[in-house]
DNA sequence: TTCATATATATTGTTCACAATTAACTTGCA
DNA sequence: TGCAAGTTAATTGTGAACAATATATATGAA
């Protein structure tokens, strides 16, 4: 009950920025069970997703993609070190730099990933188009707040 | 560059759930400086609008109101019981039960919170209409990965 | 009453996000 | 050559999310 005399403000349930804080929370709750039996969290599974794809990379490339700063993405790749998936090594040309590459049973894990996608798609309760129009507006919103961060 | 004669997989740029996670990501990061003015967070927030709204409520509630789980709420709101803004105590009628209510410094926050809707309409760039979809499917997205994961 | 079960909250330890700072290196210019 | 300015990444410390576990209380059945 709001007390009157008052001016209000919404409450949690009647902003998006809420509702998309508690999807984006959900949906990485939702990908630990599946994620589990590859031994990854959700920001390692987009790592390695990444890695996977062919090329060794430096940190802030693939900070870049991930749209990670370093404070994120260097004890994120140290855990990933240490789990044997993947090397860390100082750049020949230039020093400061620090290329990340798949170990073998790094590149090994790829295989188990193509399921991931399928159990996913099983947890999820909105149509292909209803995810497409998802993935434009959080995309338009989060180059729009990036753009404005300047 | 895709090794050839390999399956591969979806890169983070083309999932919906990455779309997610960096706008979300993005949206509290864009909350940081205004709420900074408040000496708040962006889920202390959403606990104070809550509470804003005049009740004294049990922590049970409040995780529920907030998408959260106690091993979230007991330190956030320990937190800012430590910043003066709340009390728990325990309920008369039943001790298990933690009531958290507003101290009066919490209570006069409210006058400076009506700035920060406006200061945030101004960072998103996305229109009322889109706003609005993107709710509606992030609740979508959520109240299913929720009832899927009984 | 007594005991089993359920509920509410707290505790501990891991992972991630980020600000602030530091260290090492590169580049450009004098 | 030598130094200033910028870049890259690591480091440190805080807040948050969560699993697993612990503790205390309430409730219901025997």
């Amino acid at each position: 009950m709001t007390k009157t005399n008052e001016k209000s403000l919404l409450q949690p349930e009647d902003l998006a920025c809420f509702s998309l804080y508690s999807a984006a929370n959900a949906m990485v709750r939702a990908y630990r069970p599946v994620l589990d039996t590859l031994d990854l969290t959700y920001p390692q599974y987009l790592a390695m997703l990444v890695l996977w794809n062919g090329d060794a990379l430096n940190v802030k490339t693939l900070g870049e993609r991930l749209h990670m700063d370093s404070g994120t993405t260097t004890p994120l790749l140290k855990r990933m070190e240490a789990k044997g998936l993947i090397l860390r090594e100082r750049c020949k040309q230039d020093e400061r730099s620090c290329i990340v590459r798949l170990t073998q049973s790094g590149n090994a894990l790829k295989q188990q990933a193509f399921q991931i996608p399928e159990a996913m798609g099983e947890k999820i309760a909105i149509s292909q188009e209803e995810g497409a129009t998802l993935k434009y507006l959080c995309d338009k919103l989060h180059d729009g707040l990036v753009a404005h961060s300047d």
